[in-house]
DNA sequence: TGGTGATCATAC
DNA sequence: GTATGATCACCA
């Protein structure tokens, strides 16, 4: 296999990303001898963790960047056939406990989304995995009113969080951001704030960006304003 | 058919 | 359990 080394610069990494552009999965995997499965349904991060081969990604599963060197987070984005984001990305896990004074500035909301490296593929259902093709990649940081947008989701979640509202949390609550289930299934726990402000073991939840963020984020990409 | 709640693989 | 990477699957 051959190992692809960290990018020293954004513009080397922009230069990857372009060369990605166009190919099929399929070529990506054979390049470095990764087998194709049949479908996702049992390797759901299979398209991320072969971009990352293909890049020169380098954190594995440490809490740090995929580019450590950058400060870039790298983010795949599964593409329908009217070429917007089918699936919510997933942002980072949920602090349910500690979190008092916790803030924007210091949350992993924050840090995650300082910047990104956008990478669509095609996610269509009808075309094999081999095939779908890798889109243009493009990096990119908040706006003043996409950070503000995410920042006041984020203080209303982390608000009722420490309330002890964390059950009465559901997907539906927040415009930019929103909160759901982040565990291998619905027995997993860990501990968070109870109603009555004691401890209360409940189900890990993440923050995932709303399709429609991500949608607005590919637009001025594709349409940049002057 | 899209969005919410649930789930899958793997390393440690 | 928590971190990484996400998509599945059902129901309104």
């Amino acid at each position: 296999m051959t190992l692809v080394s960290k990018p020293e610069s954004e513009s080397e990494l922009e230069s990857r990303v372009l060369e990605l552009a166009g190919l099929t999965l399929s070529q990506l995997a054979d390049k470095i001898h990764w087998p194709v499965p049949e479908n996702l349904k049992h390797d759901k991060g299979w398209i991320g963790q072969l971009l990352e081969v293909h890049l020169g990604a380098s954190a594995g599963n440490l809490s740090e960047p995929d580019f450590q060197n950058l400060g870039i987070e790298l983010k795949t984005i599964p593409l329908t056939a009217k070429h917007r984001a089918k699936e919510t990305t997933f942002v980072c896990a949920v602090p349910l406990l500690n979190n008092i004074g916790l803030s924007w500035e210091n949350s992993c909301v924050f840090h995650k989304l300082s910047r990104v490296l956008w990478l669509p593929v095609e996610a269509e259902p009808m075309i094999p995995l081999g095939k779908r093709r890798v889109g243009q990649g493009f990096i990119w940081s908040p706006s003043v009113d996409e950070m503000e947008d995410l920042k006041n989701d984020w203080e209303e979640f982390m608000e009722l969080i420490s309330l002890g509202q964390v059950e009465t949390i559901t997907a539906h609550l927040g415009e930019s951001l929103q909160i759901r289930p982040k565990a291998a299934n619905a027995s997993v726990v860990t501990t968070g704030i109870g109603q009555s402000g004691m401890r209360k073991q409940t189900l890990p939840r993440g923050f995932y960006l709303r399709t429609s963020f991500t949608n607005q984020i590919l637009q001025s990409f594709l349409k940049p304003e002057q």
